[in-house]
RNA sequence: GGGGUCGUGGUCUAGUUUGGUCUAAGAUUCGCGCCCGGGGCGCGCGAGGUCCGGGGUUCAAAUCCCCGCGACCCCA
């Protein structure tokens, strides 16, 4: 019995070389199309992003948001109808400049994000109270003409798969109220995945474009630099003062609705990936895993029939559960083969059968996570499977989660927050008096991005801030970013 | 946005400094056949390249120059 070691080296010492070669060798993603910034999601990269996107859409759906599917083209007038809006996205929007050979009277933006084309829409589906809370939702692909280096799913031009939500409420109350909503499924999005986040109110200046304010889900990457997964943002009434939505209240009057917005795009899927990941590639929680067990003979010379039948049993067994199998009866592939090849692939249980387990009416399992190899009676297969990806998916959350936490530091001096941050060490917390003024001024000394104050503690903070000595009123998390 | 490094079969690498011996080499991968089989075995045969694209210099360009496209790293 072999008992490989998971080695992480290469995932956390050359993290972005570890994940190009993954997406393309895996067959996740393809990001040789002839644009920069554009891939190709490949069918088995494509499968477990239907997965992810299945998870989401199960809870908006249980939420009472509605799917819709909004054009890709918005006209410039329309987006220009906000002015902090239009300020943030003209300069990195794709124009639609011509009809043919016929230079267009309005240019179209191709979708930077998709306010802007619903607004004009809202405005004429709601005209009073009754029509509100109006909760809906897509998946898109939108457009930004990145000037930063592109990365394929992590920066992309064209980001392939952008769920955003979309709200309307009569309140500013229910707004707020919405924006708590959507930051719980988030929460239950990432916890079903596995994936270890922050949450944090983002700073004045690095808020979205037009809202009130945004609360961002961060996850940390392997190198050390942060990721941002998700956002949220509690949008008022500039939208609907812009583009003047209004409604008819119980007594009468005409009000301007309040609105919020939420979006996960393809790097929630990226963010699976890269936390579970190890140097043998990646590691899939079964729930979005597009093969769940796969089966591997181990077909000694003149044996070959016998195991092979073994094999196809437990897969017929195993697909009542039911369950996503992949039966590799390949004949020119080692098994040894055959294991890196699923290992990659982050098929989190694997069954082995050969000479020896079919004597003992056994069959070999090792669970993906951890390489370990046990037996199981062959009868107790199903039952075994799904015990097993029940602690499998259990030890995955809590394995990420303790990685992640052990990377968040809790500091009070400037230089201890330098320092951490100088070698990558994770997200570094720190004291703040709340003045914009010292946290440019912190971003500038330690060089790195302020994430903004946590969203997801209560906690009263003591202590100075680091920049004007003042009394801190709140925490705030500062880290690489990508 | 600024700077740097770079682009050679599907993948990785040699060749570029000093233009000619390159009709472009090797490994891997892929296809066929054999051998094997509890962690990437081995052997034989075969396939695969507008040397990123365009223009220029030259008797001669993968190699030098210019412009594009793309990649990676660093800085704002």
């Amino acid at each position: 019995m072999h008992n490989l070691p998971v080695k992480r080296q290469k995932w956390s010492k050359d993290f972005g070389e570890w994940f190009r070669e993954v997406l393309i060798n895996a067959g996740i993603m393809d990001y040789r199309y002839p644009i920069k910034g554009s891939g190709v999601w490949m069918p088995y990269g494509f499968k477990i992003r239907r997965n992810v996107l299945q998870t989401l859409r199960y809870l908006l759906d249980a939420t009472g948001h509605q799917e819709t599917l909004f054009p890709l083209l918005i006209p410039e007038t329309a987006l220009a109808q906000e002015s902090a809006h239009v300020k943030s996205f003209e300069g990195e929007c794709f124009w639609v400049t011509h009809g043919g050979f016929e230079p267009l009277k309005v240019r179209y933006a191709l979708r930077p994000t998709s306010e802007t084309a619903i607004a004009p829409m809202l405005k004429l589906w709601i005209r009073s109270h009754a029509d509100l809370p109006l909760k809906l939702y897509q998946v898109v692909n939108v457009f930004r003409h990145e000037t930063k280096a592109t990365r394929p799913i992590l920066r992309m031009r064209e980001v392939a798969t952008f769920k955003e939500a979309h709200t309307s409420h009569a309140t500013f109350e229910e707004a707020e109220e919405q924006v708590k909503e959507a930051l719980e499924i988030y929460k239950r999005f990432f916890d079903l995945l596995g994936v270890p986040y922050c949450v944090s109110r983002r700073p004045e200046w690095d808020k979205f474009a037009g809202a009130l304010y945004t609360i961002a889900f961060d996850m940390l990457c392997p190198d050390g630099k942060t990721l941002q997964i998700g956002t949220v943002h509690n949008l008022g009434q500039n939208f609907s003062k812009a583009f003047d939505i209004t409604y008819e209240t119980k007594d009468g009057r005409q009000e301007h609705i309040w609105t919020t917005s939420y979006g996960i795009s393809g790097r929630g899927i990226a963010a699976v990936l890269i936390v579970h990941g190890d140097d043998h590639g990646i590691v899939l929680p079964p729930i979005i895993a597009p093969i769940q067990v796969a089966i591997v003979p181990v077909p000694y010379k003149g044996k070959e029939e016998p195991i092979n039948k073994a094999c196809r049993d437990v897969a017929c067994k195993l697909e009542e559960i039911p369950c996503k199998v992949a039966l590799d009866l390949r004949g020119d592939l080692t098994p040894g083969n055959k294991f890196y090849y699923w290992e990659l692939r982050g098929v989190p249980i694997r069954i082995e059968i050969g000479p020896r387990d079919l004597e003992k009416g056994e069959v070999t399992v090792v669970r993906r996570d951890t390489l370990k190899k046990k037996t199981w009676k062959m009868k107790d297969v199903t039952s075994a499977v799904q015990k097993l990806a029940e602690e499998m998916t259990f030890d995955l959350v809590r394995n990420a989660s303790k990685w992640m936490k052990e990377r968040v530091y809790r500091v009070d001096s400037l230089e201890e927050a330098k320092r951490l941050l100088a070698k990558k060490a994770g997200i570094v917390e720190v004291p703040w008096c709340g003045k914009d003024e010292c946290g440019h001024r912190l971003e500038e000394e330690v060089e790195a991005r302020l994430l903004g104050t946590p969203e997801d503690t209560e906690e009263k903070i003591e202590g100075k801030c680091l920049v004007c000595g003042e009394k801190a009123v709140n925490i705030v998390r500062v880290a690489l970013a990508y």
